[in-house]
DNA sequence: TAGATTGTTAATCGATTAACAATC
DNA sequence: TAGATTGTTAATCGATTAACAATC
């Protein structure tokens, strides 16, 4: 463990983001038995610059080696360390529709740092159902059961109408943060992080740049 | 010297996710009877500065009126033809588990541009299940549906270890653009747009915000 | 009218890329 | 050594914000 503790100054959300990918590919890495991996072979398959991945590992507290480029054992530590999911995420999971259950259901959520203390759904037919491990608990158990396990986050995986309601109700119980899988834009206090994973929204970005290119 | 002025021209990738929080919060407006919006109120209710909400629909095909903004019937048009909404963009799935039904049964797809022509999985038991109006075809299939449908985009909704496969199982049948739904970074030719809903990461997008606020 | 809002230009801010001495 | 790669500074590029005359 480190002790000492260099200001830990706040990453830019563009390097934030990179992190994620930098830890999926190097995980693959790992798996495939290498134990080094360089600042232009990273990204050479992500589709960036090295200059970028040197940049954006200069955040970390990690030295690479001239000629060899970085551990990929030190490297994994360090942004698992940085993204905060070396520790146990406590989520609870507002819908369990498809979208819902899909998280719920993860294989390997634990291995990301991530654990589903809950799930909600307002359908009086589903509460008591069981979703692997779980059960599907009534809304009016959601303000108990966050504060109990201290869940920090939130996930709202409800239909688009009841995207802000819920959103709501989950600032009311104390979470942190929201993962908003709606296709609504959704608001919170300031003291609230929101995070978008808008797949339709995405969708039609993707339909938008094929678009583009074939103009 | 390129004197002639291009009607349309490239916008930059961060107008074009703005654009699909416009459209989905003016949709919103629009159901509840609002006639007009004004850029401070949509900057206000999506979290942005008035000045950046111009700029973006200044991209547009349409104008503003002082005092009063942006007639929301206009604004809707003008948005979806831009994103090349407007038009039927028609999908294949890859992966019939909870997350490829989810987005095969979302109830309002082709209320927002996109139709579902078929979903595959590898797995032969599954193969024949149908899935809403569709039926779950075997991958072998997939060449001949993708040039037969004129499928321009793919969605990868399979395991990680799958996920660059499927990808190269997409592109070679045929398709423009690839929305990657997995955990892993995926790679495509120069010739294929790719573009990320990786969820789990956007988790851990949002575990490293939280913390760092606390911090 | 007075005041709110637009469209656009210019200034600011931030992120990416280039360059290169140091290193192994 | 020769050559590849790092870490970091500086230059470039692009996106956001500020400012304001024109408008209704």
């Amino acid at each position: 463990m480190n002790t000492e503790k260099p200001a830990t100054k706040k990453l830019p959300r563009p390097v934030v983001q990179r992190l994620t990918r930098y830890l999926a590919r190097v995980q693959e890495l790992r798996h495939d038995g290498q134990d080094w991996v360089s600042s232009p072979f990273l990204a050479q398959s992500l589709g960036l610059t090295s200059s970028t991945v040197r940049q954006d590992l200069s955040h970390l507290k990690i030295r690479g080696v001239s000629k060899r480029g970085y551990e990929t054992r030190l490297l994994l530590d360090e942004i698992r360390e940085m993204l905060a999911t070396r520790m146990v995420n406590c989520l609870v999971i507002v819908g369990a529709g498809h979208l819902g259950c899909a998280l719920a259901l993860h294989g390997d959520l634990l291995g990301h740092g991530f654990e589903v203390c809950a799930l909600f759904d307002r359908d009086p037919e589903l509460v008591g159902t069981a979703v692997g491990p779980l059960r599907i608990r009534p809304m009016e158990a959601l303000e108990d059961v966050v504060k109990r396990q201290r869940a920090e986050l939130g996930v709202i995986a409800v239909p688009a109408g009841a995207a802000q309601s819920v959103a709501d109700k989950l600032v009311a119980a104390g979470v942190h943060g929201l993962l908003n899988l709606t296709y609504t834009p959704i608001r919170a206090p300031e003291s609230v992080t929101v995070v978008d994973a808008r797949i339709l929204a995405r969708l039609q970005e993707l339909a938008y740049l094929v678009r583009e290119r074939r103009t």
